[in-house]
Order: structure tokens, then C-alpha cells, then sequence
DNA sequence: AATTCGGGGGA
DNA sequence: TCCCCAGAATT
């Protein structure tokens, strides 16, 4: 490895003095339990703190301890994850609970090779786990330490990179300290969440300012480097809206899979050069009903990796429709508002019942 | 090594 | 718009 530009001892006390006058006060902070410690960082792995705090205090609620949450039937994990994103993660989750539980006594391993074992729980959130519940000296690298990192050692390659992987695990190990390991873990992320911020960091207020290499050679505005972004692809599909005594038919989606678990209308996807009413009247004969469908209009939602162009056909029926019972449901309108429907759906409602229904 | 997997917010 | 977020699992 490259010689360092400065002693990497001193960087944990200056975040540690910091942190203890600059840093914020956050649910999972005034905690060691390793439950409520690996649920926050499962919630947070790609999503923001301000989106974290109310779902992880409602879950909390309903699943106190992680045998409550091993003890739950999967779909109700899912409704409680329901508007938070990436629900491989609840899946994970709830997996990891029921593996604890049986095979750990209820009990959480201490080590990052132990805890990396659970679905769900990468290197990184391992060693969080590791370092904030249990005061062991486990480096962690997530966005905030992979910035900060970049820009303290003014590294010149794409961060996600397998070279930069390799050589931003080594540096964070480096710099991670034996004592306060839980506060420096927090500092570090706390630095990156309100100093070291992706553009114009506000390197003024920062305690690494002076040791900073991209800092001195006037490259922290260019690094961390940009990947090179691919053109997001569009998705079409079509949902039909079907009704019957003001009741809507819902159906869950398949457990695993893009938006594993959550509820929708029924949906077909369209490809290139189909028409949409065409799809959605197959979808109306799998359900053996009739009638004359009601545009009402489209709805785009987007996605990481795509875009979505949803088109929205409503259908009111008198005759009860032969539906299989125990994939699809009937709901009221305000009950749907309740349902765990993912997000494109929840527009669809919206524009539903801002057309009058 | 590249792709899949959400949704929200800031500039 | 574009980019990022307390990343991991799959291909």
C-alpha cells in the first residue's frame, strides 16, 4: 500500500471530539441492544435517516424483540416495511429473526463473520452490528465512509471499483480505533451525513479539514470520482381497476421478486407494439367479467433501474366475478388507502378517487 | 464484474 | 433532471 500522507491515529480522536459537541441525536443512538441496533441498520442500507425514523419506531412497537419478529407471519413484516423500499430486506429480516431464534438461542453472534451469516447483513452491517453493539473493532464502509475516505486520501479511481473497494475497506480499518468504537462508528457517519456532504462538503466545519488530501490539493468538489450512468429503460404496463358495490379487487404480489409481498391492482405489462385496452380485456376474461372500460388516464413512477408508464383502465361490474378467493381481495376505498400497495398504486388511487369514485 | 432491488429529497 | 442514500444478493 501506498505511504500515508498522516498518522492514522489521529483521526478517530478529532471525530470523537466532534462527535460528542456536533452530533445528532438519533433513536438507535441511546441503545447497545444488538435487536434494535441490526433493525436500524437494515433500515437504513440505501435511505435516508428522515425516512428511517418513523418506521423503525412503528416496528418496534409491533415487534419489540426479535422474537416477537420471528414469531410474526412474513406478510405482516412486509405491511410494516410497506413505502420504505428495497423489501428483500423485510424478507431478510424476518429470515434472519426465525435463524437467530433457532439456531443462535435468541441470541446475537458478536463477529462480523458470525453476523454475516444472517440474510440480510453484508460486511458493512456487520460490522456495524459488531462495533455499536458490542464495542468490537470492526471497520464498517458505507456511503458516508466511502466519501470521506475518497476525499481524506484523494483517491483518483471510481470508488465502486474492486480496486478502490479493496483499498477503502483496508484505509477504514486502518483509521477505525480499539476504544469508542460505537461513537467513532457513528461519528464517521455522522460527519459524512452533515459535513463531508456528497456536493459542497462544508469542509470549514470539518475536524479532518487540516489532515484532508483532496482538501489540500483543492479537489473536494471533484471526488469522490462519478460512476457513468447507463440510460434507465421504460417499463409499460397496465392496472385494471375493477369494482364492484364500491369495492376494489387487490391482490398481493408474489412474495420474492420486485416489490416482493405488496399489494396492487391487477396488472399486465405491455410490451412494444401491444396495446394496452387489448391486455387489460385478457386480464377481464381471466376474471370472467364484461363491461366497458373506463380510461383514466397514466401514471409514471421511477424507479432505480427503470421508469414506469402506468396506464390505469377502471371497470364497474354488477355480477360477482368468478376471482380466486384466496389470491385476490375485495377492498373499500378507505380501506385501500390502509392497504401495504406499493407506490405506482398508490397514485393510481389517488387519481381514482380524484376522478369521482 | 454487472445487475437487481424503492422511494424520497436536495440542488 | 440528476444524484445520493448507515448495501446485499444474485447472476
Amino acid at each position: 500500500m501506498a505511504e500515508l500522507p498522516f498518522a492514522t491515529d489521529a483521526i478517530a480522536p478529532r471525530l470523537l471530539a466532534w462527535y460528542s459537541k456536533q452530533g445528532r441525536a438519533l433513536p438507535w443512538r441511546q441503545t447497545r441492544d444488538p435487536y434494535r441496533i441490526w433493525l436500524s441498520e437494515i433500515m437504513l442500507q440505501q435511505t435516508t435517516v428522515a425516512a428511517v425514523i418513523g418506521y423503525y419506531q412503528r416496528f418496534l412497537e409491533n415487534f419489540p424483540s426479535v422474537e416477537h419478529l420471528a414469531a410474526a407471519p412474513q406478510e405482516a413484516v412486509i405491511d410494516l416495511w410497506a413505502g420504505l423500499g428495497y423489501y428483500a430486506r423485510a424478507r431478510n429480516l424476518h429470515a434472519a429473526a426465525k435463524m437467530l431464534v433457532e439456531e443462535f438461542g435468541g441470541e446475537f453472534p458478536q463477529t462480523v463473520t458470525e453476523l454475516q451469516q444472517l440474510p440480510g447483513v453484508g460486511r458493512s452491517t456487520a460490522g456495524a452490528i459488531s462495533a455499536l453493539a458490542f464495542e468490537r473493532h470492526a471497520p464498517i464502509l458505507d456511503g458516508n465512509v466511502r466519501r470521506i475516505l475518497c476525499r481524506l486520501f484523494a483517491l483518483q479511481q471510481p470508488p465502486r471499483s474492486s480496486a478502490a473497494e479493496k483499498q477503502l475497506w483496508h484505509w477504514a480499518e486502518l483509521l477505525t480505533p480499539v476504544a469508542d468504537v460505537h461513537d467513532y462508528t457513528q461519528a464517521i457517519m455522522d460527519l459524512g451525513a452533515t459535513v463531508c456532504l456528497p456536493r459542497k462538503p462544508l469542509c470549514e466545519d470539518c475536524p479532518l479539514s487540516e489532515l484532508c488530501q483532496a482538501r489540500e490539493f483543492g479537489l473536494e468538489q471533484q471526488l469522490p470520482l462519478k460512476q457513468k450512468s447507463k440510460p434507465v429503460p421504460i417499463r409499460h404496463e397496465a392496472a385494471l381497476l375493477l369494482e364492484k358495490q364500491g369495492k376494489y379487487l387487490v391482490r398481493r404480489r408474489p412474495a420474492s421478486g420486485l416489490l416482493g409481498g405488496l399489494w396492487e391492482f391487477p396488472t399486465v405489462s405491455i410490451a412494444d407494439g401491444e396495446m394496452a385496452e387489448q391486455k387489460v380485456r385478457l386480464l377481464m376474461s381471466d376474471f370472467a367479467v364484461s363491461g366497458d372500460l373506463r380510461p383514466l388516464g397514466n401514471i409514471t413512477h421511477i424507479y432505480s433501474h427503470f421508469r414506469l408508464e402506468l396506464q390505469l383502465f377502471q371497470l364497474s361490474i354488477d355480477d360477482f366475478p368468478q376471482v380466486a378467493e384466496a389470491e385476490n381481495d375485495w377492498c373499500a376505498a378507505e380501506e385501500l388507502s390502509q392497504l401495504a400497495l406499493h407506490g405506482a398504486h398508490k397514485k393510481a388511487l389517488e387519481k381514482l378517487q380524484g376522478s369521482g369514485e
